[in-house]
This record gives structure tokens, sequence and C-alpha cells, in this order.
RNA sequence: GCGCUCGUAGCUCAGUAGGAUAGAGCGCGGGAUUCCUAAUCCCGAGGUCGCAGGUUCGAAUCCUGCCGGGCGCACCA
């Protein structure tokens, strides 16, 4: 519960009463009526957009109505006026005591504020990450694992029951290729010169120690034996390690997943056969030719029968193949069931976070799912532009180890995770990211980071100064719960105070939109308002947090700040980011 | 050619459930500054929200068409 959604019950209580009383018609429709902070904050404390709602439905003049309202809405608790202006707002000015009480439930909840049961504790399965097991992750899968770790918390956040999960596409023809590299690796161990990587093989210098991990375990038992032999070994071996580089690379960005889904466990269990059982009971599988892709053709392309999924029946463009040239399932086929498999471990709610470059899938896998749930299940898909690495603006030139791209594990290593947790949240996730390696360790206002993070050790500071200025007062966070917060008379107090009630409702907003970028921007807004009280109080020595003669008013802007600390704080939280109580170096 | 996506200030981008006079940072112009914790602060200029229609009491936001950029386009994952 927000107080915007706490007002609108409100509101429509007495709204009902106004029906009852026969001053609008019965069955009026409530349910578009919104509470909101009005842009323009001389406007008052909360808006409604009730008459204008209503108005039309029940025949009536939009101003008459709001005045009827206004009117009633004036017998609410802390409401102090209700006036009409604009088109038909009814702008509400609160007391006090009402904000106040908002920044009470603040000290009282710690960081727990903003906890929403919105989600009614439903299950929500986000599926994120999900690089393939072939090597360690770039700067690109960094992206899409911190959008998929923060909007699963912020959904948690928001009361959903969420699963975070990884499915591990162990099962194509890439894996064979990593099998074989591995293998080189594997021979070049045990003293052989094999020369350069072919073309088709992974040749990044990760493989070497699984290769060296081979030869140490198995010595030279697969050296001279046929493909046929060595391989379902050496590739479950090499997936093994590259799920474990993977994991490391994905805790030292502070992400863990609840479920590792397996493709191959997925086939081997049947379940591609058995999807494909349902499709075909339900008729949507038929051999048919599709029409070549417009614009290029591609080189090898051939006309020919395939089995295809009636994909168009569920609004795809065309139906898609789900079997290959050699018979065997395609990727979609697979992807079938595993949506198919996770609808049926509960979760009707799917988010999978994928690359932008995935985008033309998006509309065959929802295909799918509809056909194989009867519409019950719903996936959203996250799609993640491109990161662009720069240097002070110049591309940049970072060290690549991996030997083609600049991975993970480097920009960690770099940055700091809690930069990097931030910073990918600094663009809506379909918009292309600029990463400057040097802008986020600047100190300065246009760093978000770091901007945040210093409005937070302000406010610890601030902590410290009040102390030294009253040692004896108490300045715990139950103490300050008892602090006169009728001593914060200034307006700007009041409206930092305001910005900080929003954060329950800005929770629920991004959790329902499942855009956890919206927390960075929040965070940033809210650092903003504090240090600009903070930079006002150099001007007008009033307005400082501690002052030297006054404890008790002391003690209630230290109620404030420590406010505004734990709002900061439950934010930094949900995106992962560990709050500093000092940025000294 | 088709699909997805984006188009907002000179630049990079927000825009909260369709709400009031569209916001921030950078840059630019002007001013303040031995300051409780420094990493500055304040003020100002700057907009046909790509274009044209439509829906609505009300559109940057929803719908349609066009223009422009990015991504993708049988079987690869």
């Amino acid at each position: 519960m927000n107080v915007f959604s706490a007002f609108k019950a409100n509101v429509e209580k007495e709204i009902e009463f106004l029906v009852a009383n026969g001053d609008l018609p019965n069955g009026t429709d409530t349910s578009r009526i919104s509470v909101e902070l009005p842009r323009d904050p001389s406007h008052g404390d909360l808006s409604t957009n009730a008459a204008m709602v209503l108005a039309k439905p029940a025949g009536l003049e939009t101003r008459d109505l709001a005045e009827t309202i206004a009117e009633r809405l004036l017998t609410v608790e802390s409401v102090e006026s209700a006036e009409v202006a604009g088109p038909g707002f009814i702008n509400l000015r609160l007391a006090n005591n009402f904000w106040f009480q908002q920044l009470d439930n603040i000290l009282k909840a710690g960081t727990a504020y903003g906890q929403s049961d919105l989600g009614q504790n439903r299950a929500v399965n986000v599926e994120y990450v999900s690089a393939n097991p072939t090597g360690p992750l770039h700067v690109g899968h960094a992206r899409g694992s911190v959008v998929g770790d923060v909007l699963a918390s912020l959904l948690a956040k928001a009361g959903f029951a969420v699963t975070r999960e990884y499915y591990i596409n162990d099962a194509g023809g890439q894996i064979d290729a990593l099998a074989r590299s591995a293998f080189l690796r594997y021979r070049e161990a045990l003293g052989e010169n094999i020369g350069g990587i072919p073309e088709g093989l992974y040749p990044g210098d990760y493989l070497k120690p699984v290769g060296q991990e081979l030869a140490d375990r198995e010595g030279d038992k697969w050296r001279d034996a046929e493909e046929a032999q060595w391989l379902p070994f050496v590739r479950e071996f090499s997936v093994a390690a590259m799920l474990d580089l993977i994991r490391n690379d994905l805790d030292a960005l502070g992400i863990r997943h609840d479920f590792f889904s397996s493709e191959r466990e997925l086939v081997e269990a049947g379940a591609v056969d058995k999807v494909m059982e349902t499709l075909q009971a339900d008729d949507l599988l038929y051999v048919g030719t599709l029409e070549p892709p417009k614009g290029k053709l591609p080189d090898d392309w051939e006309e020919r029968p395939q089995m295809l999924f009636k994909a168009s029946k569920y609004g795809d463009d065309t139906d898609r193949p789900v079997k290959k040239s050699d018979g065997s399932w395609t990727y979609f086929a697979s992807d079938l069931a595993y949506h198919q498999d996770k609808y049926r471990r509960g979760f009707p709610i799917m988010i999978d976070v994928w690359g932008a470059d995935h985008g033309g899938y998006v509309k065959r896998v929802s295909a799918g799912i509809n056909a194989l749930t009867g519409g019950e299940g719903k996936l959203d898909v996250k799609l993640c532009q491109m990161v662009r690495l720069l240097e002070n603006g110049e591309p940049a030139k970072m060290s690549k180890r991996s030997g083609t791209f600049v991975t993970l594990r480097d920009l960690v290593d770099a940055v700091g995770k809690d930069v990097v947790r931030f910073i990918m949240l600094t663009r809506k996730n379909d918009a292309p990211l600029d990463f400057d390696l040097v802008k986020v360790r600047e100190q300065s206002r246009d760093n978000p980071v770091f901007y945040v993070q210093y409005a937070h050790a302000r406010c610890h500071s601030v902590g410290n100064m009040a102390r030294e200025a009253f040692p004896d007062a108490d300045l715990t966070t139950e103490g300050l719960r008892r602090a006169d917060l009728t001593r914060l008379t200034e307006s700007d107090e009041l409206a930092l105070i305001r910005s900080l009630a929003a954060w329950p409702r800005m929770v629920e907003a991004a959790a329902e939109a499942h855009e956890p970028h919206r927390l960075a921007f929040y965070l940033y807004d809210l650092a903003a308002s504090f240090h600009a009280l903070w930079s006002k109080a150099r001007e007008e020595p009033g307005l400082r947090f501690v002052i030297a003669d006054d404890e008790e008013l002391t003690r209630g802007r230290m109620a404030l700040v420590r406010a505004v600390q734990t709002v900061i704080a439950s934010g930094l939280e949900v995106m992962g980011v560990t709050p500093v109580d000092e940025l000294r170096e």
C-alpha cells in the first residue's frame, strides 16, 4: 500500500457516498480514477482526476462535479484543503502531520520500506543471462544479468514470489564445438603442437586450463581415441567447467540463480517429443514449404518441405520450423518444451531477458506459449541493447584477456561490482548504453553512481556531526522516532518527505512495468533533492541539519536525514549495490 | 521487402496509469564561493516531443500511415 492508493481508496469511498446520495448515478465506474503527485508542488500535495473521469458518463459539468467531490474530500482525515483547478483536477493539501506519519513509517520499517503486497505472492519466473556455456561472460551479458537480477529483486520487493532461472543451452552443435576445442587443448597439454585453432572452434585461452585438467585427470587415455568415443565425456566435462566459469563471473557481480535448467536434460527426458505430440494432437503441426525470406537470400537456401508449427495462428508472421534438415529438432522446438516445462513448474508469469539481436524470436515463442497453455501463460521478453565501452568518450581499448571480447570479469575488476550494476540501469533496457570507464570513476554530479552514494555517505556523516554536537542525545533510529517532527516546517524539508513517501509507489509502478531502470533515476532525483537542501544551508545556516543550540530541532532534522539514508539504502539494496558510509579514499 | 525497436533541448537521456506551463545532466551565458565532509553552488537562455492524420474533456504517451536510425529475417543457438 502506498499513499496514492491509500488516498484513492478514500476518494472511492466518498464517490460511493455521492452515489448513495444521488449526486452520481448508480454503477459509477471508479476504476479510471487516479491519485497523483501534482507536477507543480504549488498545486498541493495530491491531486485527483476523479471529476474529469466521472463527469461525462454521469452527464454532469466537470467543474460542478469537481466542486461537489472536493467538498466531500474535505471530510477525509488529514485533508486541509481541496481546490478545483485547471480542467477539473482536485488538488488536496494535507496536514503536515500526515507527512510526519509517513516519515515515521520509514524509520519504523527501515530498508524494508517500500515492500509491497502488490504481487500477492504470485509466482514469477525471471530467466536471465542464459549464455551458452562455451566461454566466459562478456560485457553484453553483464547488462542482461543486471537487468534480470534487479528486476527479480524489484518484483520480490513488490510482493511476488520470484524464481531466478538460468537456462543452459547445452544441447546444440556449439557444445560439440566446445568439446572439440577443449580436446585440442587437452592434446596441447599433453605436449602436442596443435598449431592454430581451426575456424569454427573456440580459440580463447580460457580453455587451456580445461585441457590441462583433462590431461591431469585422464592422462593420455583419449589421445588416440576416435571422436565418437571421447566426445560425450569431454563434452560433459567442458560444459561443467564453463558453467563453473560462468557462475564465478556471476558471483563477482553478486548474482546467484535459484534454478538452472538444462536443455540437454529436457531433450533426453523426451520433453521435446512430448511437446510435439501435444501440438500434433491439437493439429498445430504440418509439413509444408516456407516462402524464401525476402531481401537477401541465404547462400545455401533450398526450398524443401519441413515440419512447421502453426505460429501464425497465434500472432506470429509466419509458421516456424521445428525440425532441421538432418531430422533433429530445432532450437525453437526445445525452447517450446522449455517454456512449457517452466509453465508446468508453476509459472504462468514468465519474464525472459534476451539480447536485442534475438528480438525476431519473441513472437514465435509467445505464440508457442499461447498455444501450449491455452492462453494462460504470459511471457514478457525484455530485450537488452548493446553496451558500448568508452574511455573518455573514445571507444575503450581495454585489455582483452579472452582474445576477442571484453569479459564481464574484466569490467568488474576495472570498476567494481557496484558501479557495473548501477550504470547498467541508467538506461532503459531497450536503449543502447554507453559505459564510460573513466566517467564512472569521476566524483562529480554527472556520475550517477557517485552522486547517489555520496548522498548516502553524506547522511551518515551528518549523523556523526550531530553526535559530536549532542553527545548525550539519542540519535538511534528508535530514538529519532520520538523526535519532535513538528519542528520540520521548512518547505524544502516537507518536499523531501514527499519524495521519500513516493518510494513505495515507485517500487510498485516499476515492478508492474518490469522496468528496473526507474530505480536508478528515482534515486538520482532523491539524491539531488537532498544535496540541494544541503547546499542551500551553506547560504542559510538556519537550514543546516545540525543546529548547535537546538537539540530538539536537530533531532527532528536527523529523523529526516535518517529517512533519506534509509530510502536510498532500500533502493540500492534492490539494485544489489552496497551503500557506502564514506567516500574518502 | 517483412518484423521488432527507437526518434523528446546543441549532446546524452528521463518523462512515473492518458493529465495542468514537457524535465535532468553535460555543454553554453551570467553570478557566488577558505564552505557543517570535501568531491562546488545558484540563476539564465535553449523544444513544432521525427512528420501527418485519428481516438479523447485532455496525447510525448494509445491507433493508422509516412520519414529516419538500430537489430533480426528457412535449417545455427
